[in-house]
DNA sequence: CAATTAAGGACTATTTTAGTCCTATTTAAA
DNA sequence: TTTAAATAGGACTAAAATAGTCCTTAATTG
């Protein structure tokens, strides 16, 4: 399975219960209630989301976190990079000195192509999309011939 | 970073070298020579091609494995969910249960989509396209709306 | 100034993944 | 019919990544 850290599932969950209430500013230790996920985790999930500008925080008392942006405008791309660092499926699509260590490359190349059609993939769908469960958006176009520019 | 193990990574090694050569029998110890992995490696990964149905093989001496279909309807999808299980990013996509076992979901149905999409993505890569490094294939769209119904 | 809340970082435990090795089975050829 | 060359299957170990916790510092409000 290709996969995403618990983590990152975890900060989906969080966000969608955000997004419900935009304008709202949520404690840390709110979170952990509304969620059930353990208050350092969603502590630590919350200081990464800010970091990544997902998120914007105020401190002290009255303080926490709301969202940094629209929820149209949070693409699951944007919250997956956050967690998991780039978008890419193997090493030496981040680095190409990592490539060409490996004996064998030259097929790695086109990970870059299923690395970039994924983004592609990731960056049409929002966290607005999220909460809007069964909504269906419009059709998307992705033309692959434009990643080979 | 959204991943896929390091086997994964070699299994298109693997399968690159034997693409460009498609009708002739490779020996495990063959194909470790020539991609400079390991040999036990090479042999746990052919195993799982084999039984993923990627590949055909035959015992005894002047045994060895071959493409089990064109390079062209090998999609990278195959090779993906060969070495690393059902394409999903959350265990939820796969096990309804371990879904409803976590409290605030009702937002992961939509990582169905995300999957849904990723999923579309990598069928529309294939063996021969990895092989065919610098090739524009023609354009491919994917309608997001079709994964909906 | 006290209470509340986030920031940052260090650390531990757990889980996953990679990698190796051993034994059994099959086939071809001498 | 025996030997050599291969794969099949599974058990096991080691290494790496991930999850989760905790502690100390900093900022803000009343």
């Amino acid at each position: 399975m290709i996969r995403v850290g618990k983590l990152t599932d975890y900060a989906t969950v969080i966000l969608s219960v955000m997004a419900k209430d935009k304008n709202r500013v949520f404690a840390a230790m709110e979170m952990a209630a509304v969620t059930g996920i353990a208050l350092p985790t969603v502590s630590k999930i919350l200081k990464i989301l800010v970091n990544a500008k997902v998120l914007m925080s105020t401190r002290g008392s009255k303080g926490g976190y709301t969202l940094a942006s629209e929820p149209e405008n949070i693409t699951v791309a944007a919250i997956i990079s956050a967690l998991e660092g780039p978008i890419a499926l193997t090493e030496c699509s981040i680095s190409k000195q990592a490539c060409e260590q490996a004996s064998g490359c030259g097929i790695r190349a086109n990970w870059h192509l299923i690395n970039q059609t994924i983004h592609n993939a990731l960056e049409s769908v929002t966290l607005a999309d999220l909460v809007r469960p069964l909504a269906v958006p419009e059709e998307i176009y992705i033309p692959v011939a434009s990643l080979y520019q």
